[in-house]
DNA sequence: ATTTAATTCATACGTGTGTATGAATTAAAT
DNA sequence: ATTTAATTCATACACACGTATGAATTAAAT
C-alpha cells in the first residue's frame, strides 16, 4: 500500500477518543466551568499538554464532545422521517409517526449514553455562549423539516401554533432527564421503549388538541407578526 | 417603641438584596461556576468582604438567590389549587384547571424575572450538587399534591402513568425557556397569557390521552415496582 | 539507518478563585 | 456621651485555572 496513508499515526485516535469520553463524563456531570483541563486529562489518563495539543483549547474540546453524538442523532432523525415517508408512499404521515421519528433518536441516545444526555440538557437549556453558533447550525435545519412535516399532518392547526407546540414537545422530551438527576424522588422510572411510547402518545395528543385561543387573538403570541417598523 | 427592635440595622437589608439581584442576573447568565465573588460584588456595588459577610459562602448566596423566588412560586401554586377546590365546592376539578394552577405561577414568574427563569432552568435540569437537598425539600411536597389531584381527575388512568405524564408536563413548561435563549431562531414568541393558555391546553390533552402501552407492560417502566431485593 | 513528523511530557507563567483576617467605619443601644 | 454591636473595607493567602514552551519520545517515511 503506497498511496497517501493517513497523516495521523495510530496513537492519536485512541488518545482523542479517551479525551472525548472523559470530557463527556465530566462536562456532563459538572458543566463547562465545573471541570478543569487537569481533571479531564487525569480522567482520560492523558498528559495535560497532550490534551491541549489535540483540541487546541478547552472550548474546542467541549464543542466536539457535544457534537460527536449530537450530529449523528440529528442525522438519524432525518433518516427515520425519510424512511417513513417512503413507506407511506405519498399518503400523509400520522402525527404520532412524525413524533416518533423526532424523539426516538435523542431518547435512545440518552439511554445509551447517560452522561451525554446530561451534557445535551446543559447545551439545550443553558448553553455556554461560545457554543451557540455551532448549536444553531446543527439544530435549525432539523427543526424546520419537522415543523414542516407536522404542518402537513395538521392542516387545520394554524402554522404558528404548530411551531409553538413543537417547542412544548421538545420540552416534554427533555423532561425525562429529570429521571436521571435525582431531583424527583417519585420519578424513578426505568427508561425504556415503553416510556418512549408513552412520551410519543402524550405529545401527539397535545399536538392534535384544539387550539385554546381564538383565531383573532392568536397573532398576539407571534413576536414579529409584521415587521415592527420598516 | 421600646420592645426588641430587629437586631439587624437598616443598612443590611439593602445590601443583601442588591447582592441577590446581582446574583440572579449573573448566576442566571453564566451559572454557578461561571461567576466569581468579585464579579458579583462589583455588579451589586458591594465590597467583596461584605458579600461573604452576609451570606457566609458563595454556595449559600446561590441557594438563597434561587429559593427567594422559587419558594413563593411554589406557595402560589398550592394557593391557587386550594382556591380552585373551594370554588368547585366538592365537585371534581377539571384536568385543565389543575394544570393551570400548576403552571401559572412559574410561567408568570419567568415572565417577570427572565434572569431568574434561566437560573431556575439550571437548577431543575442540571443542578449543582450542593443544591440538591434544598431543591428536593422544596419540590417534593408540591409535586405530591399535584399528582394526587391529577389522579383524582383521571380515575381511569393508571396512577404510575399519571406520574410519568406529570413529568412530561413539567418539561413542556420548561420548554418555553428556549424562547429566551436564542437557540431556536424560529421560536420567537412573545410570552404572554396566550402562550400560557396554549401550554395548558397542550398539556391537558396529553394528560387525558389514552395510554400507549397495555396494562401488562405498563409495570415495566416502574423502576422499583417491588423492592429489588429484601 | 537516517530523517522527518507527530505526539507526549514536565514545567512554568500569569491570572483568577473562594475565603480569612483584622482594622476602620457606621449605626444602635444605654 | 459612651459603649456595643453590626457592617464595610483593604489586603492576603493558598490554590486552581487555561495555556505556552521546549525538550524528550515515539512512530512513519525514505
Amino acid at each position: 500500500m503506497k498511496k497517501k496513508s493517513i497523516s495521523r499515526p495510530a496513537g492519536r485516535r485512541e488518545t482523542t477518543e479517551r479525551l472525548l469520553d472523559a470530557a463527556e463524563r465530566l462536562f456532563g456531570e459538572y458543566g463547562y466551568d465545573g471541570v478543569g483541563m487537569r481533571a479531564l486529562a487525569a480522567e482520560a489518563d492523558v498528559n495535560l499538554g497532550a490534551a491541549t495539543y489535540h483540541f487546541g483549547s478547552k472550548e474546542a474540546l467541549y464543542t466536539e464532545t457535544f457534537l460527536r453524538r449530537f450530529r449523528s442523532s440529528n442525522a438519524e432523525r432525518l433518516r427515520l422521517l425519510r424512511e417513513a415517508e417512503v413507506e407511506a408512499k405519498g399518503r400523509a404521515l400520522t402525527v404520532e409517526k412524525i413524533v416518533d421519528c423526532m424523539m426516538r433518536p435523542p431518547f435512545m441516545l440518552g439511554l445509551k449514553y447517560p452522561d451525554f444526555h446530561t451534557l445535551a440538557m446543559r447545551n439545550l437549556f443553558v448553553p455556554p455562549p461560545f457554543i451557540h453558533a455551532a448549536l444553531r447550525k446543527e439544530l435549525e435545519p432539523n427543526h424546520k423539516i419537522f415543523i414542516k412535516a407536522l404542518r402537513r399532518a395538521l392542516p387545520h392547526t394554524p402554522p404558528d401554533l404548530v411551531q409553538l407546540r413543537e417547542m412544548f414537545s421538545m420540552g416534554a422530551l427533555m423532561a425525562f432527564s429529570m429521571c436521571m438527576n435525582k431531583l424527583y424522588a417519585p420519578h424513578n422510572f426505568k427508561l425504556s421503549e415503553n416510556i418512549l411510547e408513552e412520551l410519543v402518545r402524550f405529545v401527539a395528543a397535545g399536538l392534535q388538541s384544539d387550539p385554546a385561543v381564538c383565531a383573532d387573538d392568536r397573532s398576539a403570541f407571534q413576536c414579529l407578526p409584521k415587521s415592527p417598523r420598516r
